[in-house]
DNA sequence: TCCGTAAATATCGTAACACGACATAAGACC
DNA sequence: GGTCTTATGTCGTGTTACGATATTTACGGA
């Protein structure tokens, strides 16, 4: 069951640009999280915690699914941040199979650390990425 | 030196959004590779070679930049795909320390069938990305 | 209430992969 | 033709995500 049309030169070349930029505002985040020393994962664990929808409390399976993990992986991920004292977990109150994870005041302050420091500078990755974006989407829409 | 102004609440949920959405994006893509019998980095490799720039030929320093790998991550990669017979390696003409990397026919179909089998739907993940990528763009810019 | 089934988390072994440190080979320049 | 730089290649290591599976708690019906 083969497509019979072909992409073109340019619309190779617009995915290969599009996951170029990715790779490059990804790095720029890690690289970032290690000046501040943390771990990469253990930062965007802390963001996904304190960003979470609607002020809801961060279980393991809600963070598994913000950080597209699966919800093992999740919990070691917890733990190893738990282990360098950025967050706490409980047991949940009503469901108590669940684990809420929240932030310690270490964590709040490395996460706003590292939030306030890079942001501008993110903003710049994000502004190409999303160029790169446009003519993806633009394309043969 | 810590900067004296904290980031809000919505900030936070802007930075932890947009991470969501792309790895929504990379998801998908890594699934719709492994759909098509292909590791996803063997997918990014094939299309880094097709999509080069200026149909400038691949080398593994030019692959090293693109895929954001350092250089001897990148010759591994190189051979593991070479493995699978979807990529061919020669030594550049002009300077002979470089390695040229080709796609093989193999190569060329395997790209060809899992680029257009889900570009459609990958448009769709893009334009959920750019979304994210506004609402942190626009804030405060 | 008691039981079966499902859901949420936890444990363990495995494999992929990127990396640092170091080695080799080819060009560049004097 | 010696030296410095660049491009690639090798090897050992550490992190991490995962599948398979176990455990604990919830839930719905008889």
């Amino acid at each position: 069951m083969t497509s019979t049309r072909d992409l073109n030169r340019s619309e190779y070349r617009a995915l290969a640009e599009l996951r170029y930029r990715i790779r490059r505002f990804l790095r720029f985040s890690e690289a970032a999280a290690r000046d501040a020393g943390l771990e990469p994962q253990h930062h965007q664990l802390l963001l996904a915690v304190k960003g979470m929808p609607d002020d809801r409390r961060a279980s393991i399976g809600d963070l598994a699914e913000r950080l597209q993990l699966k919800p093992n992986s999740t919990d070691e991920l917890v733990r190893r941040v738990e282990g360098r004292g950025l967050v706490t977990t409980e047991r949940g109150a009503e469901d108590r199979r669940q684990i809420i994870v929240s932030l310690t005041a270490d964590g709040e302050e490395a996460l706003r650390e590292l939030s306030v420091a890079h942001l501008e500078e993110l903003r710049g990755e994000a502004r190409a990425l999303a160029e790169g974006l446009d003519r993806l989407i633009r394309r043969r829409a």
